[in-house]
DNA sequence: ACAAAAAGAGACCGATCGGCATCTTTTATT
DNA sequence: AATAAAAGATGCCGATCGGTCTCTTTTTGT
């Protein structure tokens, strides 16, 4: 049973492009009819309800962003490098953005943080998936010697993602790229000085 | 004709807190009615649509926000103990946010950034209005002698701001206040080792 | 205290919401 | 090619959406 299947994600990578750009509340199941061509009986039949629609679609546009994280990583050697690929994905988040709509992790959070809560755990799991890609390569960083032996992890992951999300939210509303790009040499100059290892 | 005007502001500051939490798109006039104790008829003999209460009810939010930013910095002296004031009006948002819901402008921004036009801009004047607070008092502290004189007070107004809604973000979402107080060390000492005049 | 004006309650409007049941069409199996 | 099963279209459901209208109550100025 193919073509079933196929429906099913069509309309997850679909509704996951309207969602994450108008959010849960303000989607409704006629512009996800509208956007995947398929009427009210044929959605239903795959999902049990317009929620379940919203965890998948959440689900599929993190994984679209955690890839493009991956791949970016992959390719630098140094932790400084790996650290600052991060916001590589994201250095022209007005035209180019990872994934349509921005990040997922962050529009999930700042509508569902204080409502809808299944949503909002999904997002806390994005959030700190991320955490922990940066927080290991802090630790690499730190054991292949680039890194101060002194440097607190959590803190500089905190502090990396803190700045990429609120980068990426600046750049958006303002539509210009400026500041996530201000940002990108700002953390790149902030790592030299205060985190590489001096010996 | 006084009581209107009252029961106008009233709305205004009520459904302000429900619109923060719940956004534009997830706040009926059912619970603003409930919010407010006020009848439908009540409340559109004040207001002529839906929009227009949350246009003013994000006015009220943002001036309450910045009232608070101008507040906390002028308690500061120098530049950096002003510019860090800022983060300080947030240390605490997981309980005791200068308005319930968080930063204003964050929720305004990703909720309408690509729906609500009008809002949109309301939370970019919002954007550049912080911004700007911020590039004076950096612009003082370099003629002060205080901060390096190449400093450029665009990138680091920019930084500063992304790095504290990026914290406000993560705090929120993960209900510890860890992340903006671990950004408020950091960002402290990325003054002083990287911004301060060294003559 | 009284009249005029302002404010608010409540019923009602058409449109749309998410969701379901029924029926037809398409797909897959043999 | 025949047939069973899966997929999808359509129409309908009650609830709720934002908004209007009328009527009653309260406030205000004198």
């Amino acid at each position: 049973m193919k073509k079933g299947e196929r429906t099913r994600e069509h309309i997850i990578m679909r509704s996951a492009a309207i969602f994450n750009q108008r959010g849960y509340a303000g989607t409704s199941l006629n512009d996800i009819i509208a956007e995947t061509g398929i009427k009210k009986g044929g959605i239903y039949r795959h999902f049990a309800s317009k929620d379940e629609i919203a965890l998948e679609a959440y689900n599929y546009a993190a994984s679209m962003v955690t890839n493009k994280f991956s791949e970016a990583v992959d390719q630098e050697q140094s932790a400084s490098g790996r650290l600052i690929a991060f916001f590589r994905v994201y250095e022209d988040v007005v035209n180019n953005p990872p994934f349509i709509g921005g990040c997922p992790m962050q529009n999930t959070a700042v509508e569902s943080d204080d409502a809808h809560l299944e949503l909002r755990d999904r997002a806390r799991q994005g959030m700190h998936t991320a955490l922990d890609m940066m927080k290991s390569i802090i630790r690499d960083g730190i054991k292949a010697g680039e890194f101060k032996e002194d440097l607190d992890s959590d803190a500089l992951a905190s502090f990396a993602f803190s700045l990429l999300e609120g980068s990426i939210l600046l750049s958006k509303l303002d539509g210009d790229n400026k500041h996530i790009q201000m940002n990108i040499a700002n953390f790149s100059s902030y790592l030299k000085q205060c985190c590489l290892q001096t010996s």
